[in-house]
DNA sequence: ACCTGAACACCGTTCAAGT
DNA sequence: ACCTGAACACCGTTCAAGT
């Protein structure tokens, strides 16, 4: 952590320590990564991360929201693409961050903090999903169904790793029968 | 714990501490519940946990087996019945540890034990799907496939609880299309 | 506003010792 | 074979104090 002292401003010290922090997520794991082992890659100590965050999952909402920011910055350039696409522009996208899926998930019954992040992200994905789909003709329900579904297959293909053939048969075989009749 | 001191059989004594512990981990959470809760729960000082667990994670394997070991009791009775109706049962018999399946995908990377038991459970859940998709008339690359896909829609109907309504609807549309055509 | 040293209550786990 | 008291290295977090 270079030197702050007010020299530098809020924004870009969080980026900084967010960009370490999520570093050291995805390479040891959340849980494996202690606040005093990220304080020390910082040059500071432990408690210093208290004054930017309440607690070290409001850090990884830090990291988390991030890490989509830069993600929904694609967005617009993915819209009107097909569905398969998206979904494999999604898979490529958070194949790194593959282990923090799992940790949200763990964390969602202990960490209010998490389970709000975690459940605004589905409404935020689900909501584009269904606007394809809407687009491509389903109907309402349909479309809702079907966004949930898609969410599913993404999320079990970032937990278990596929071949990718395995996976791009997974994705054709769903867009095929999501499209298939009308809804 | 009732005492042991070599009068109660090991099974039996284990028995009592993953029923203990599955309650503890269902009720808290695994990582909320700690070794001195448990032991403080059976009346047993925190590290005689140790002498029938090298860790709390094989505990927490010994916990998923036992669990695992119940279930696959009624798979007989199963087996022969259609494909949405064994999902059903999945998603009824873990309903109450869905907690727990989110708590071993986050330790799969940092727990071998963990990440071995996994693997043997997806892989016997899915010689299950595949089993029965075949014999509805499946290729075998067909009925592979959609044992993932099955699997991932159930993991994510654990994770995520929709009203029974939607599950319905998800389900349903999984099987018509899993069987819709020759495969 | 930003950072620290010291402390707190806890954690999983080990070890030497008891029966 | 089974269990314990005491300790170890660590954890996330708090607090009072410094600049």
């Amino acid at each position: 952590m270079a030197k702050n002292n007010r020299d530098i401003d809020l924004d870009v010290k969080k980026e900084e320590l967010e960009k370490t922090a999520e570093r050291l997520f995805v390479t040891y794991g959340y849980d494996a990564t202690s606040m005093s082992r990220l304080a020390k890659e910082l040059g500071v100590a432990p408690n210093t991360l208290y004054w930017y965050y309440a607690s070290k999952d409001e850090l990884l909402v830090g990291v988390l929201n991030r890490r989509l920011g830069e993600s929904i910055k694609q967005l617009p350039s993915l819209m009107g693409t097909p569905l398969k696409s998206q979904m494999n522009w999604a898979l490529q996208e958070f194949e790194q961050s593959s282990a923090l899926v799992n940790t949200v998930h763990a964390k969602l019954d202990q960490s209010p903090v998490i389970r709000q992040w975690h459940d605004q992200f589905h409404r935020f994905i689900e909501a584009a999903v269904i606007h394809t789909l809407k687009a491509e003709g389903a109907s309402d329900k349909r479309a809702s169904m079907l966004a949930t579904v898609g969410t599913f297959l993404v999320e079990g293909l970032l937990s278990h790793p596929h071949s990718s053939k395995q996976q791009e048969d997974i994705l054709e075989w769903f867009s095929i029968n999501a499209l298939g009749d009308l809804g």
